[in-house]
DNA sequence: CTGTGACTAGAAGTCCGTA
DNA sequence: CTACGGACTTCTAGTCACA
């Protein structure tokens, strides 16, 4: 509760994972797609990458959405890490 | 209608300039809040810059929201585009 | 299939000033 | 107050070898 203003950069990789996992997709699949390393997606996942905008949109457009849904799984995410 | 992973990337300046004259701050008072530079909100509000989520994370904070609600204003006015 | 450290070109971000 | 320019420093984008 009282979420104001939550950091989500650390959950927008997790959220780019869920997502991707909903669509059974491998992170090397994931990265020919949204025409990005592998490596690179891997680091952006773990969140010890700091992505610019133009990545971002990259990636949320390779996993069918926009960052809005990709942000809003962010926050979902770090909801529940609230209840502890 | 129908927008499927619409470019929120372009959208975003202007959802940054819309919740700041909500506010009724200056470019110079919403990037004191943020420790951005002044003329670098301009160029993001403009979309002429590429922030990264470091950034862009502190300046949706400094507007008392999360990027969620930041990407999801940029939706609507993406949006609001679509009907020409 | 994924995580990690290291590397370099080029972009992000700062700071000055002008209109 | 904001847009825009140039020069400068810091850091990301993109890649590779290896575990």
């Amino acid at each position: 509760m009282y979420s104001r203003a939550v950091k989500l950069s650390s959950f927008f990789g997790l959220a780019v994972r869920r997502h991707r996992q909903l669509l059974r997709l491998s992170q090397e699949e994931l990265a020919a797609r949204a025409v990005i390393d592998r490596t690179y997606i891997s680091g952006v996942e773990r969140g010890v990458r700091n992505p610019t905008l133009d990545v971002m949109e990259r990636i949320a457009a390779s996993l069918g959405v926009g960052l809005d849904v990709v942000f809003a799984t962010a926050r979902e995410l770090s909801a529940e890490r609230e209840n502890e």
